[in-house]
DNA sequence: CGTGAGCTTGAGCTCGATCAAAGAGTGTGG
DNA sequence: CCACACTCTTTGATCGAGCTCAAGCTCACG
């Protein structure tokens, strides 16, 4: 049985269709750019906006009051966030590279709200797959996830560019860069990835890789 | 460069007020009852209905190839779950104890989309939460969120029962029960809680608790 | 070609998992 | 009402995955 209220959308893929009222709107907005790691919103700051990606990267993260840091999201092009229902925002967001954003104020989105049910539920379902990563996979299992992750949301590519630095794959698998490293190289040892440069990433076993997720 | 400044967001939505479209409808529906542990919906079943929880409480999990269960969230009395994008469940739900849940089809959800929108939105705020809890807090520290966490949604009063076994938290905080059973004996020990019987919890010591949490 | 940030590798340690057993709580039947 | 049985929880002992601390190494950049 269909959901019937919007269009299907192939996981975050395709938030093109499933949007189209929004995307009338923020169409006809500027461009804002930001440069790597600046700040789009922050922990504590009243939210106004909500925002797409243009171009470029986006992570969305906390930080404890120790300094332990946990990224809950990436964005990437065509990517919706900064959805929200508190008037505060509990998170931060900052640009990966050099960044291109249109944003919609939260006033005008009551017109749009259906339109942006479909992003809100694949970024509730994102949320939760990413749960079960963090809560119940080994280490070398959750860096497998992730760069199955990444090769889906790149086109499904066997061979792409990690965006991010080490320590942003760590704070989003709830590791340290250390463990990250070791277990790129462990999968680069048995054949299942080759690395080329410090973010270059080639797929060479997909299956070996999708039986380590479990 | 420059986002345009935040517009404080006026006459902010109350999630009661907005659902009470959805209200309408599923509160003319009949109550179905649940036995403790009984099926709600399965991994891999196409996805029909939205559900509320009448009474009694509701776990949605998913368990991975080796048998490792992760608990993606409790559901209280009057709490809305099984809002999704796909059209097969990617999670499971069960009730725990005796559970009435009230439901409406996918179908009738189009008229009442809009009206979900802050359900949604809460339940993505509070999968982002939890991923910080388990992707960066100790066991201990995840043991004082679960807490904290169960209080409130107990309604704020710092004496209150835990409706799940022993097995449910720790498949709800990524540990194993031991781990859950030691920070539990850990936190009596401190006079920080006090355990009657094996669900009934009283926070004595609130502020050390919420320090635990950072 | 030099410099520094980011990445990898190594050694040792710690927290939480695992394995094992005892204790508490609940329900059933004598 | 108590004895038994069963499940759930607690406690103990040991082990190992991943963290921490500490060097080296790479690579992108000037």
């Amino acid at each position: 049985m269909n959901m019937p209220a919007f269009e299907p959308s192939q996981g975050r893929m395709n938030p093109v269709l499933v949007t189209s009222a929004a995307l009338g709107i923020v169409d006809s907005k500027p461009i804002s750019n930001f440069v790597d790691g600046q700040n789009i919103y922050c922990d504590g700051e009243r939210a106004g906006q909500v925002y797409r990606v243009e171009f470029g990267a986006v992570r969305v993260y906390r930080v404890l009051a120790n300094g332990r840091r946990q990224i809950l999201d990436f964005h990437l092009v065509g990517n919706w966030f900064g959805l929200q229902n508190e008037d505060f925002r509990r998170s931060s967001a900052e640009a990966i590279g050099a960044t291109g954003i249109k944003s919609i104020s939260l006033q005008e989105t009551r017109f749009i709200w259906q339109g942006l049910v479909p992003v809100v539920l694949e970024n509730y379902s994102s949320a939760q797959e990413h749960q079960l990563v963090i809560g119940r996979q080994s280490a070398i299992e959750r860096v497998a996830a992730f760069l199955l992750e990444m090769s889906n949301r790149a086109g499904g590519t066997c061979k792409f560019d990690l965006f991010m630095p080490r320590i942003d794959i760590a704070d989003y698998l709830g590791l340290t860069i250390e463990t990250v490293s070791r277990a790129l190289t462990k999968l680069k040892s048995g054949s299942i990835i080759r690395l080329q440069g410090t973010r270059g990433v080639e797929i060479v076993n997909y299956r070996a890789l999708q039986n380590l997720c479990q």
